[in-house]
DNA sequence: GTGAAAGCGCTAACAG
DNA sequence: CTGTTAGCGCTTTCAC
């Protein structure tokens, strides 16, 4: 293994200067610069990572904290951590994955072995019991997702609130008086989880605003579920023209579920989704939707974590505006 | 931050003593073990990572290799990754998330600079670029899936081939004589990924076998791309009682589009599958399956490194043989 | 069964 | 602008 006495010897200089030639933490002259890099391309140098960060103290890893309870969509999830590796890549640091297998324990572990320097921390709960925890700890943190009090905690989310109003905004526009919810499944609700009633909050506002009659229906996320809340829906709201839908699993077979009762969409019915975009784009009839950002999310929220690495500040919430595009689920109102 | 040295002086030991109180790897008698255990837990005590790394030369960390190429089915990702870190838990490593965005110079990185001990890679194509690496590198690695020349590498997965071939003898015992398997996307294949090209053998050996008609048909993981496959086969193979599918994504609207196209299931037509249980049993039918046990997998590829990680040998292939599962899907040919 | 001490490879004062 | 050097906290010989 070439080591950094290697480098130092063959470039001529002392072991430091090999150090700050890499770190660039102090003026180093052109010249000698040049030819450390000379010398560590030609050796092969690598540092040690555990050395380094044994002498510094920052590991350069991040810890993504990915729970993976029932009824989140995994693809989003997925998503998400690519985009934090790329990104913490970027900014020279790694990714260790971390389950709940652990609980807690797992983060304070990997803190206080200084596995790891910061965190970012994936599917929060409205009363999350990381929480105390993540203030306590010395390490920062970035939370994907709004607890209830964030008080001293740095959060990022799309803005779920203005996503539900965007979607009965526009559907208010195409005339539409009548609008449904088709939610997430109802663990998520009982979960407490911050985006999907933030959701609610937003549609039911957005309609109420508006004086469009609404109501709110969690879903399972099972094809026979869908077909069972279309139904219902039918059953019960014969006048309904116009759905949200914030269930990724289950946008396609609602969408047939509709079909199959004799809705065309959309010129019976106006089907808008909260949704990642490649899934709104990819169904027989592409849904006009508002895009669920995961790779701008993973990536603003590892950016949040390297500043508070660098001890600069940051707004202790970012919420990312709603962007909604239109496709060919919603069209003005039938007025027979 | 409490230290080795820390809990030496509360014990009234030397710092070695402690290290080997935590490792094992000399005796300890049972006294002094018990008062050195007493002193960490009172103090919280927790080795610092990357010192351990410097002095020991193990940092205890795993890379999980994801490439997260088009085609893949994400949630099955998500289950080996999990499982992989469950278990790397177990052994007392952790998990670091490498994607594919640094190509083969991220598994160099991470080796050289001894950030991680050991590799498990995904996704393994039959002529896998990064196979001269892994046999190159000094750590050792697990591949999830095989490449065409496995020679000196260590891989586990599910017996494709079997499982194909299990899928067409469970349609020929009830007497179904006309089968076809609907595939992977076209970029599987031509991307040479083992597993793909294994199922599609074990079908065709097992038909001919059996003397069934048989046809092989690469579907896109979209709902319109299942729609048209199914239109395709009933034009094509009037005579088709018999489907085996081996696609994820497409299954649910495949199903769907063969009722819609007037084929009741399983009375008209039997259908198999070879994907995550939990898929196959929350389908409206039920699909009688051969599971992808990605759990099973993930598990067992990080126990054959942690062998490999303490030197001793393993087989290079471990082929996990198909469990298939009756359900509602398939049914004895209706002879007319 | 236990202790002393020499590193592991790097960073960051301190010194010039 | 560059070199010298003292650790960072742990493991592991070597010695008893």
């Amino acid at each position: 293994m070439v080591k950094i006495t290697d480098v130092a010897r063959h470039a001529g200089v002392s072991p430091s200067t090999v150090s700050y030639a890499l770190s660039g933490k102090r003026p180093i002259s052109e010249e000698t610069r040049l030819r450390v890099e000379a010398s560590i391309r030609e050796l092969g140098y690598r540092p040690h990572a555990g050395a380094r960060a044994l002498a510094s103290s920052r590991s350069n890893v991040l810890a993504l904290v990915v729970p993976l309870r029932a009824g989140i969509h995994v693809p989003v999830v997925m998503q998400f951590a690519v985009s934090v590796v790329t990104t913490a890549r970027r900014h020279d640091h790694d990714v260790l994955l971390l389950t709940q297998e652990e609980g807690e324990d797992g983060l304070r572990r990997v803190a206080d072995t200084a596995l790891v320097d910061a965190f970012v921390v994936m599917d929060v709960q409205l009363d999350d019991p990381r929480l105390p925890l993540l203030r306590s700890l010395e390490r920062p943190s970035v939370m994907i997702g709004f607890p209830a009090d964030a008080e001293g905690l740095t959060c990022i989310d799309l803005d779920f609130k203005a996503a539900g109003e965007a979607c009965v905004e526009h559907l208010a526009r195409l005339g539409h008086r009548v609008v449904a919810l088709v939610g997430s499944p109802p663990e998520v609700y009982v979960r407490q989880t911050a985006f999907a009633q933030r959701v609610v909050q937003g549609f039911t506002a957005a309609a109420d605003r508006g004086r469009l009659a609404s109501s709110v229906h969690p879903c399972e996320a099972t094809p026979a579920a869908a077909r069972e809340v279309a139904e219902q829906l039918l059953r019960e709201q014969p006048a309904l023209t116009g759905v949200v839908v914030h269930n990724e699993a289950i946008l396609e077979p609602l969408v047939e579920a509709f079909e199959q009762l004799g809705l065309r969409v959309p010129a019976d019915l106006s089907i808008t989704a909260i949704c990642p975009d490649e899934l709104a784009e990819n169904l027989r009839v592409p849904i006009t939707s508002v895009a669920l950002p995961s790779a701008e999310v993973g990536e603003r929220a590892v950016e949040l974590l390297m500043r508070k690495l660098d001890s600069k500040t940051v707004p202790e919430a970012t919420l990312l505006p709603p962007r909604m595009t239109e496709r060919a689920s919603t069209a003005p109102r039938n007025t027979p």
